[in-house]
DNA sequence: ATGATTTGACCCGC
DNA sequence: GCGGGTCAAATCAT
């Protein structure tokens, strides 16, 4: 039984693993497109568009099925990858000695991207999903500061939070500063997804045996 | 219809 | 009053 989580769960990383890596090429697939729309190197315009608007549905099914994969409580981590790295950030250490409680629970972080993918802040990479709460300039930054807390704040009071400003100077490079760890819990969400399929199951049973009635039906 | 983002308003400490 | 952080109504997306 231990054994049999363990297993599925190193199958469902490689499979996770392989999503992003299908959404990542339709992301370059889609930037190939913009740009080749741009030059207008496409006799027809309304095949570029149709090209366009196949390859942000097969991006919006890969996205789909890993949001749908992360509410389900799975982990849905970027791989590691050579374009994309997180360093942890060295200052996290002691700037928080004096009389704060909530001080401790911050810490900085740098997050690269490749230069593809720099016009969006990489706000899941972390494998957490999040949801944007603000957004302000800060004086001397040319790039706004976004306000994110994790998405289980009102269902499970996961008081996390971060806060993302690409850097002016390498606009590769968004400094990540994290105030608060989870509290959420991602087995619960599992356990669940056992009992819903089973519900599932049943469900399908219930509707095929509709769908038969009605055929059924239908010929008589 | 539901859920997420946007964006100006609002608040709080200095 | 000013700058940084949060709220929430309007808007956008699915
Ligand atoms: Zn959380």
């Amino acid at each position: 039984m231990e054994e049999a989580i363990i297993t599925l769960r190193r199958q469902m990383s490689e499979i996770i693993s392989e999503l992003w890596h299908g959404k990542e090429v339709t992301e370059q697939l889609i930037r190939k497109y913009d740009h080749q729309h741009l030059n207008q190197s496409y006799s027809s315009l309304h095949e570029s568009e149709t090209h366009q608007f196949l390859a942000s549905k097969i991006l919006s099914s890969f996205e789909k099925t890993l949001s749908m994969l992360s509410s389900s409580g799975f982990m849905v981590c970027y791989p590691i990858h050579p374009t994309t790295t997180s360093l942890p950030d060295q200052d996290c250490t002691e700037q928080c000695s004096k009389k704060r409680k909530i001080s401790s629970l911050r810490w900085n972080e740098q997050v690269r991207v490749c230069p593809g993918r720099v016009e969006r802040p990489p706000v899941a990479v972390d494998g957490h999903s999040w949801r944007k709460y603000g957004q302000k300039q800060i004086l001397g930054g040319n790039f706004p500061r976004g306000y994110y807390r994790c998405a289980h704040r009102d269902s499970q009071g996961c008081l996390a939070t971060k806060q993302l400003q690409q850097s002016d100077h390498d606009p590769t490079i968004f400094p990540v500063n994290h105030r608060g760890t989870h509290t959420c819990s991602h087995l619960e969400p599992i356990m669940i997804s056992v009992e819903e399929l089973r519900d599932l199951k049943s469900d399908h049973r219930h509707h095929h045996q509709q769908q038969q009635e009605m055929e059924r039906a239908r010929v008589f």
